[in-house]
RNA sequence: GCCAAUAUAGCUCAGCUGGCAGAGCAGCAGUUUCGUAAACUGCAGGUCAAGGGUUCGAAUCCCUUUAUUGGCUCCA
């Protein structure tokens, strides 16, 4: 007999060889069939799993992660057992179970349709209807490939070659459909009870485009009917939130044809980007940084200098000027290396914080650009800070809290990750770990959680990335902190020490919204267009009921004018209902209503965007509660 | 860049297997001066993304290009 103790910490005893799903029906016939995988001494494990001793075991569910990614690694096989009914000449490729659902990629000789999708739809309803259950087998090596072999599964094969030696070569068989798998997976395809496919894209074999592009085919499933209904619902959610469809509604930019990738600023917009510049502007201030303004073009041996050069060249654009080639910058930093050798600093100048909204030029593919999230230029809220190397830690350490001050000002939750040394990079491996042990030393000292992605650093130096979390759950990189022991180097950077001598600063480049275009469309996402009181393009909005009021709107819109509140005014000669409808789907946070009444009593009725009507009060009284509201920068 | 889909009025969209280019909203003109999410009538608005082809005839079928969308890859 052994002991198996429970999440709950109650032990129970099994002969040998009791599976997991055994321990599930033991307990309730409810959890065995709630159950998906299971954990067994902190290792995710197949239900099949024979246990052969004592341990821990928790049985997961559809509400675990784990539990999820089995349950759509499962419906993955359900797919592909489909398309292989519908097309028996699909050969196939990988298909995994990701964040949000899973996929399988495809060879076909055709790529498929969408109403092919539907029928691979209900192909699955099929096979859940009959309710297959999988069963787990192991060949040795050879016999595995042979197995693949027969069965004309070429990128199986191939798979399985690439396994290391000791790996064990697992494979999972419902009906009429076997796929080499490492699992886990759900007992029976019975309980994938609502399936929905949701698009067919090209994927590279492999993830490279030297190899042959594939189908691949999106798909979710989910136990229970409701929830792909709210799962729908949510992905209706966030198409409404899209801030390209709300940019177009509230007119604040747009992308025209004859610039893919470079966007247009509308009046409105403008005003949402100086009120983000003005903050940035005002923050960075108070914090000891002085704002510098580098040009756009710089001669390509500036750019031989940086690196960009020799790591950045594909993404630059580049320009001719009197017979001499130069570079449009797709990055501020070496005009800031430029400024900082313009003279000499002492060791009492530093650090030297300088800081430059700078407008950068990248070419990025076609295929990537996505509104203003993804576009071939952007305004940096960049900075380079140069430092001695004893003040590293504090300098990364007043940059995460200003990172922190940001995005709570707008609500935004965030968590970080931390990359280290890529493959295309310059230095030394000693500079990198010294570099990748600061930004780590910084983080524990502030106590913030974070995840590191190997190999994700920029070619110059290690990083830590903020990245945002929208109101929907989706996340947004947008700050970062890079440190970078090369550019001073290149650019033989030095300050005078106390010793007298010539020593080499340490500097970081760091962004905190990271680029303006996309910080304006995570707001406009984030706000659904409402954007908080003080960034509105449109604060305040007078309604008149007849004509007669035309004159005192006007002359209340001077007099908050004069303390720069932004107004507009709807004179036109239409209903009220009318005018508030306009007023509300253009998410002007305050209307006023000004009729006969108003007029007559000095008054504006008060309408929020948020909380409707508010009744009547002095212009005055009202102006105090908008001013206050914009000075606090308060979220409603 | 690669794969697929899409492109019709300022906006949202209809226009089926080829046969005179349509609606709602917005705009303009008039009527209405009205109290918290759409008053009424009329007018105007288009090189159907661009170019080429098939056809007696193309928004519609084919090809090329451009852009957009969803992915791949990449990244702020």
């Amino acid at each position: 007999m052994i002991q198996i103790k429970l999440k709950d910490g109650s032990v129970r005893e099994y002969q040998e060889g009791v599976t997991v799903l055994d321990v599930a029906k033991d307990i309730s016939p409810g959890l065995a069939r709630a159950t998906l995988a299971g954990e067994w001494n902190g290792k995710v494990v197949d239900i099949r799993k024979k246990i052969d001793e004592d341990g821990t075991l928790n049985l997961l569910t559809f509400e675990e992660e784990q539990g999820k990614k089995a349950f759509w690694h499962t419906s993955s096989h359900i797919m592909a057992q489909a398309v292989k009914h519908l097309f028996p000449k699909a050969r196939l490729a990988i298909g995994p179970a990701i964040d949000n659902g899973f996929y399988y990629d495809f060879d076909v000789d055709k790529p498929f349709s969408t109403e092919d999708l539907e029928d691979i739809e209900k192909e699955m309803a099929q096979i859940v209807k009959e309710n297959l259950e999988l069963d787990r087998f192991e060949l040795p090596r050879q016999d595995a490939i042979q197995y693949m072999e027969e069965r004309e599964e070429p990128y199986k094969v191939e798979l399985i070659r690439d396994l290391p030696e000791d790996a064990v070569i697992s494979f999972y068989r419902q009906g009429d459909f076997t796929d080499l798998c490492a699992g886990p997976h759900i007992a029976s395809t019975g309980s994938v009870k609502a399936i929905r496919l949701l698009s067919v894209a090209g994927a590279y074999w492999r993830g490279s485009e030297k190899n042959k592009m594939l189908q691949r085919i999106y798909g979710i499933t989910f136990p229970k009917k409701s929830q792909l209904k709210e799962y729908m619902n949510r992905l209706e959610e966030a198409r409404k939130r899209d801030h390209r469809k709300i940019g177009k509604e509230l007119d604040l930019f747009s992308i025209q044809e004859e610039g893919p990738g470079f966007p247009f600023f509308h009046p409105k917009g403008m005003i949402l980007r100086n009120q983000l510049e003005d903050f940035w502007r005002k923050e960075h201030g108070k914090r000891g940084y002085q704002e510098i303004r580098t040009p756009m073009i710089l001669n390509r041996d500036l750019w031989i200098r940086s690196g960009h050069w020799d790591h950045y060249k594909d993404n630059m654009y580049f320009t001719k000027i009197d017979g001499e080639d130069y570079a449009i910058k797709p990055m501020n930093c070496p005009g800031s290396m430029l400024l900082y050798k313009r003279k000499i600093y002492s060791y009492r100048d530093l650090p030297v914080r300088m800081a430059e909204l700078g407008l950068v030029h990248r070419h990025e593919l076609s295929g990537t650009l996505h509104g203003l999230m993804r576009v071939r230029c952007f305004t940096q809220d960049d900075a380079h800070i140069f430092m001695l190397p004893e003040q590293v830690r504090d300098e990364i350490i007043g940059v995460i809290d200003l990172v922190d001050y940001f995005y709570k000002v707008f609500g935004f939750r965030y968590h970080v990750e931390l990359s280290t040394k890529p493959e295309d990079s310059m230095g030394s491996a000693e500079d990198w770990d010294r570099a990748t042990n600061a930004l780590k030393e910084a983080l524990e000292i502030k106590g913030l959680d974070y995840r590191i992605n190997e190999g994700d650093g920029a070619f110059y130096g290690p990083k830590i990335d903020f990245h945002l979390e929208d109101c929907i759950g989706r996340t947004w990189q947008c700050g970062t902190i890079q440190l970078d022991f090369q550019m001073p180097e290149r650019f033989d950077l030095t300050y005078v020490g106390p010793d007298g001598e010539k020593h080499r600063p340490v500097m970081i480049h760091r962004v905190v919204f990271g680029s303006i275009e996309r910080f304006i469309a995570i707001l406009t996402e984030q706000f659904a267009g409402a954007f908080p009181v003080w960034i509105s393009p449109v604060q305040v909005k007078f309604l008149s009921i007849t004509n007669r009021s035309d004159d005192t709107i006007n002359k209340m819109m001077e007099d908050f004018g004069k303390d720069g509140i932004r107004t507009e005014s709807d004179l036109r000669n239409e209903k009220i209902g009318y005018k508030i409808r306009e007023a509300r789907m253009e998410k002007v946070p305050y209307m006023l209503v000004v009729g006969d009444k108003e007029v007559e009593n000095g008054t504006v009725s008060v309408r929020s965007r948020s909380k409707g009507d508010l009744g009547t009060m002095k212009p005055e009284d009202f102006k105090a509660r908008i001013e206050k509201e914009i000075s606090k920068k308060t979220l409603d």
